[in-house]
DNA sequence: CAGTGGTCTAGACCACATC
DNA sequence: ATGTGGTCTAGACCACTGA
């Protein structure tokens, strides 16, 4: 094991391997392989050099380098096709750029494809709630977007969704001029951040005044409040948002594996 | 005894492939070893041959026989630790006994470790919804069984089980008898189903008056609903529950990946 | 100690996509 | 025709487990 053309160089500072087991070499090529995507040396939606290339270009067996290539593809980093090559996942690309929404209708489509209609946004020091889930200091500086779904014209769903001005400074304006139905298409455009892990959960409570008059609900009707961290490749917050409906018409779903 | 039990068609005799693409071979010896499990051949908890040998047995590579088991794993279906060898995941053994339990408290602990008390367990026909998620005949034969989940001597979750009388046919005594706190220990044990999937809907709604009753909170109270339907090995679904419970107590957790 | 899974190599052939 | 990932082989050495 002499090869150790791998070493960040940047950062991380492991070149003193002399722990009992050092992390295994398809592993060590993935940990650098994912900073390099982090790093934007290719950009999303582009191809990464070819197994052979990699394995040529680490001085590693073909084999190594598809293992690590192979995780990657497992934790959705990467998509891989025979016949064309390895490409890095985007949200702006026709790969699942819903895959995180777990909310769907009572005939199985998700709420995410319907209008989506802008109440707010604004910059703000970051609620303490919000600041918990991102790690950041109580009021922190930040941007607060409230939004709504529908389907079929009807408002199902309340967003509030609250980014740190530390990771996504000044996104504000963007917000507000583009609309976007999917927020982490303009994280990866705009910061380089690729969401690939969210954390959710789930609480019924009485809706608020406020939820209640977007909702077209009473106040106090039951609602699903679901509160969702997401998390950056580099395993960085980047995202909290709570989202609250009314579950007549729709409900959360998750499967197993 | 068996060899070859597979039909790859050799190297270079009779190659009368039929279809384009056949089922790659580690997939049909995945598939293979999988329905062997299923049959019992190997119980929960106990060792699959090593890799050499199951190698011989088909007369494959051990990479390939590996990359057949290294999906059983993945899939939670077997859990391979080194220099011990493969063994059935058990809901009985210690491996992971309440995965899919995904209600934890407030401080992250999981609703599945303490009291559970049962409120009944009656034989009767089964109700429509059950029925449309157990994939039966409306009011087909089955049992029912209500039971109450505590934290801290305080009752949280009501809990109710249908099972279909086709593959769980005369369980309630068990039931009665032992009121396990895990229902799938006891589905593996005198049924031979190892529950490997589930697929969760959650709702906000309010307590009816039975809840409200049993969880000591006023009728109409939020609460979160947790409608549940667990897939054996083979894919039949098995068991269908509803989980209801007030959140200030509890949420539901549910991480990506 | 012998046996297990975990890692790694260096080849081979294939189906497929693109040019 | 070339290059890609997907499959498969047949070895090797390692760390860990248990008797």
């Amino acid at each position: 094991m002499n090869r150790r053309a791998l070493d960040p160089g940047g950062s991380s500072s492991d070149s003193d391997d002399l722990r009992p087991s050092p992390l295994p070499l398809y592993q060590q090529v993935k940990r650098h392989l994912v900073q390099r995507v982090l790093a934007g040396e290719w950009k999303p939606g582009l191809s990464l050099p070819s197994e052979q290339k990699l394995a040529q270009e680490y001085k590693l067996s073909q084999g190594t380098v598809r293992k690590a290539i192979e995780e990657m593809a497992q934790e959705g980093l990467v998509s891989r096709r025979a016949g064309r090559g390895t490409f890095v996942t985007s949200h702006s690309g026709n790969y699942e750029p819903f895959r995180f929404h777990r909310l769907f209708d009572n005939e199985g489509r998700r709420i995410a494809t319907d209008a989506v209609s802008f109440v707010r946004v604004e910059d703000k020091h970051i609620h303490a709630r919000a600041a918990a889930g991102l790690e950041l200091d109580h009021s922190a500086p930040g941007t607060e977007c409230v939004r709504l779904r529908h389907l079929e014209d009807e408002p199902v769903l309340v967003e509030q969704i609250v980014l740190g001005a530390r990771l996504t400074p000044n996104i504000a304006p963007a917000l507000e001029r583009e609309r976007p139905p999917s927020i982490y298409q303009l994280l990866e455009r705009d910061y380089n951040l690729l969401v690939t892990r969210v954390v959710e959960r789930a609480r019924a409570r009485g809706a608020t005044h406020e939820e209640a008059d977007l909702l077209n609900i009473a106040e106090g009707t039951p609602v699903l409040e679901v509160e969702r961290v997401a998390y950056s490749l580099g395993g960085e917050p980047v995202e909290w948002r709570i989202m609250v409906g009314e579950t007549s018409k729709i409900h959360y779903l998750q499967t197993s594996d």
